[in-house]
DNA sequence: GCGCCTCAAGACAGTTTGTCTTAGCATCCG
DNA sequence: CGGATGCTAAGACAAACTGTCTTGAGGCGC
């Protein structure tokens, strides 16, 4: 049936969430931030998760300290590229051009979020023709 | 445990895209389009992903005519929309501007998109204060 | 009546995923 | 030294998901 892992998992998630707001970490560290009345089975699991980010190579591993210390290899905006385009392919033949029109909707778009596309849009454009 | 159920899943989604691109059809019309040298079985697995589909409300089932015949309740925009919502919530607690500057990116942009963009812009603000 | 098609219900195996157990080491401290 | 403590590695586990397939009942036309 060979079905697809999803690249990063919720739990794995929450870790990684950790990573990128409180920089590199020990397994102790991440434990307690996680469960905070956690007890040597959730060590176990945040462990667990990490082993699992690791063959991902979504985190880091400094093996010579001791205990280990995690880094996030990957950022949030390159989890954020790769949903966006396992959107795009399962929904849209990989064309990002329905994301967009889809995101650019006044509803959904606070005047901020406007005022940041308008100058985003100005820079990008290096070649215009008239 | 409680993993949470993808809203769509893959074999689903072959399904979906018929009904999108063909309009309603019977089961025998998608299994003989998804499986052209399809048995029995491969009808009967049509017709569970059907039942999945009708039971997450993204296709209705007429069940006067017989063979009963399937169309599609949501549309791929929605789909789109439930997914960025997905990744928003998940990546950017909810807010969609990191997706926005995500893909308005140079190397991800082409011409055409901008000008769809440039357009687009144009029209949204309806409302601004000062 | 017979054969063919449809429908409903559910069995099933392969995976994923979050959690937990265990055993082996290392380290520290009294 | 000897025990306690903490770390790592390896893997067991149940629940849930997913795609697939089986079976049995019913309907319809010929």
């Amino acid at each position: 049936m060979a079905r697809k892992p999803k690249d990063v998992t919720d739990a794995e998630l929450s870790i990684l969430r950790l990573l990128w707001d409180e920089g590199p970490a020990t397994i102790r560290e991440l434990t307690d931030a996680l469960y905070p009345a956690g007890g040597n089975s959730q060590y176990a699991t945040v462990q667990k998760l990490l082993e699992r980010l690791e063959t991902k190579r979504c985190v880091r591993r400094d093996r010579r300290r001791s205990p280990h210390v995690f880094a996030a290899r990957v950022g949030r905006d390159d989890l954020i590229g790769r949903r966006l385009a396992s959107v795009a392919d399962s929904l849209c033949d990989g064309s990002y051009t329905p994301l967009l029109t889809h995101l650019v909707d006044p509803e959904r778009l606070s005047a901020a979020d406007l005022e940041v596309l308008r100058s985003l849009i100005a820079r990008a454009p290096k070649r215009r023709e008239p």
